[in-house]
DNA sequence: TCTGGGGTCCTTTTCCTT
DNA sequence: TCTGAAGGAAAAGGACCC
């Protein structure tokens, strides 16, 4: 199987190329215009890092940005002492998921065996592609990259290679609105050079537990015994590095897929305390289960387990899980299942985060049509109250 | 200066049943 | 009634990804 692997840049601003800029979480909407700024193409609300005071991270950065080490999912507190004058953009996932889905639709026009990674990347398989296999792949990825700047203005990075794991690691060399293709014989040349971290799986635990050892490639990491490397991390985790670094992975691209969970959390603008903030913290509770109720409703599901996730101010993580005999998507149930778990959960400290989550979830089947002998309306019971069913 | 929100998958621990 | 082993399911946590 030939494997194509698309990364749109989603959050690409080319006004402001050359000046560095921040995009940063939904925290950080509440930006005002910052004095000085001279960007008459600016989009509305920007304002320099220096001005802003509150909890988030950075989504995105320019390279200007990174110049100044700021990078993804550091804190914009943080990003704002390195690079007080890099300008902040709030990050606008609305508008973000309507690009998403042209892109999809675009690259759905020349290939229909698509997977589905996320807001901005896919996997695609070029073996069901027409005209996939021409120049290894590479005319039809032009061919595809420029229907999605037509379409979209977005520019896009794409790597062609033997699999899905190749691919990915091909689409990163040109960025950004680069075509990377990768052969079987170009492994030893271009793939073993990279670092370990490289791989999609080998993150930064893994990363620097093979540091450690003293493997810092991917080359390095391939030469190691498979045994050895098993006994290192574990049989599945050790065996799967070795083959990752041979270049092997025959995971087909997958098109369809059920969701496992579904859950909503919320960081709090100040940490609370389960008794002096009781009130407030009732009222988001609340509302984080109606939330995961109307979602679950909305996708055609229900939940057999639910649970709650609590961050405390030191960062410490716990969560606590219920299972229930009768599978629902009712906000009552759901939060009263969820105030169960929550019982259970120490609650000395004070919380910075909350979260609510439904799992074990069971597709509603579609109501067939009733047979219209079955719809006699005098006998339907009007108002029946909904805790009799 | 602290570190979002929404997921998946895997491993380990705990609990229940036989 | 107690004890221990075995196995499965549920719970909890960790690593990783976008």
């Amino acid at each position: 199987m030939d494997a194509f692997y698309a990364s749109v840049e989603l959050l690409r601003y080319p006004q402001l190329r050359g000046r560095p800029l921040v995009i940063g979480g939904s925290r950080a909407a509440t930006a005002t215009a910052a004095p000085g700024a001279s960007l008459p193409q600016a989009p509305a609300g920007l304002r320099r890092l220096r001005d802003y005071a509150g909890r988030g991270v950075v989504t995105t950065a320019t390279y200007e940005a990174r110049g100044f080490g700021v990078h993804s999912a550091m804190g914009l507190m943080r990003a704002a002492q390195l690079c007080p004058d890099a300008l902040l953009l709030p990050a606008d996932f609305e508008r973000y998921r309507d690009y998403s889905q042209r892109f999809k639709q675009v690259i759905a026009r020349y290939a229909p065996q698509i997977e589905d990674r996320g807001i901005d990347e896919v996997y695609v398989d070029l073996s069901a592609a027409p005209g996939g296999q021409e120049q290894g792949g590479r005319s039809l990825a032009r061919t595809i990259q420029a229907a999605i700047h037509e379409a979209t203005g977005l520019t896009c990075s794409i790597g062609v290679a033997p699999n899905k794991l190749i691919a990915k690691m091909a689409s990163e060399f040109h960025k950004p609105n680069g075509i990377a293709v990768v052969f079987e014989s170009d492994l030893a040349a271009k793939i073993w050079p990279l670092a370990c971290r490289k791989i999609h799986g080998i993150g930064p635990k893994a990363a620097a537990r093979l540091e450690q050892l003293g493997i810092r490639t991917v080359g390095e990491l391939a030469r190691c015994e498979r045994d050895w490397l098993q006994q290192q991390f574990g049989s599945r985790h050790g065996e799967w590095m070795y083959e990752a670094a041979w270049g092997w992975d025959d995971r087909p691209v997958v098109t369809h897929s059920e969701p496992v969970s579904l859950s909503r959390e919320t960081t709090f603008d100040r940490d609370l305390h389960a008794v002096y903030d009781r009130s407030q913290l009732r009222a988001l509770f609340t509302t984080l289960c109606e939330r995961v109720a109307r979602d679950l409703q909305r996708d055609g599901y229900l939940a057999r387990t639910i649970g709650v996730k609590l961050r405390y101010d030191n960062f410490q993580r716990v969560t606590r899980d219920h299972t229930i005999a009768v599978p629902t998507n009712d906000a009552a149930i759901i939060r009263r299942t969820a105030a169960q778990c929550l019982r259970r959960a120490p609650l000395e400290r004070r919380l910075r985060l909350l979260g609510v989550k439904a799992s074990g979830l069971v597709p509603i089947a579609a109501p067939r049509p009733a047979p219209a002998d079955a719809l006699e309306p005098a006998e339907l019971p009007l108002f029946e109250p909904l805790s009799a069913q």
